[in-house]
DNA sequence: CGTATGACTAGCT
DNA sequence: CAGCTAGCCATAC
């Protein structure tokens, strides 16, 4: 029973991210109908409760950079997590060009 | 209902 | 490459 909210859209979206892949705010924003609401994307992940249910460590800057995590250690765990997965980090970013999510 | 906020992005210096 | 500004959006208060 989806509320049809912007933020349930994203959660949808985010949720459906393969493990290993990253997206970044933007495309989520436009997967979840506003390509310009990269930023109330990043508000629903802040408001996020769903933690267990939304791999929000998964979603990152245009460019591949963490941005921020409202749990851990903040971007540190989020580069621990995403490490985990798979995710080819390059140096402090993450290398878009083999872990972005093609949708 | 109006204002403030923030896990964004692109553009310029 | 690093730093700052302005634009844009949904949500929180």
């Amino acid at each position: 029973m989806q509320e049809n909210t912007f933020t349930e859209q994203v959660y949808r979206v985010v949720s459906g991210i393969p493990k290993g892949k990253v997206a970044t705010y933007s495309q989520i924003a436009r997967l979840s109908g506003n390509a310009k609401a990269a930023r109330a994307v990043g508000m629903a992940m802040r408001n996020n409760k769903d933690t267990n249910k939304v791999p929000c460590h998964r979603v990152v800057g245009a460019t591949g950079a963490l941005t921020g995590y409202a749990y851990g250690n903040g971007t540190r765990t989020k580069m621990e997590l995403l490490k985990k997965e798979g995710v080819k980090f390059r140096e402090q970013k993450i290398d878009l060009s083999q872990s972005l999510w093609n949708k």
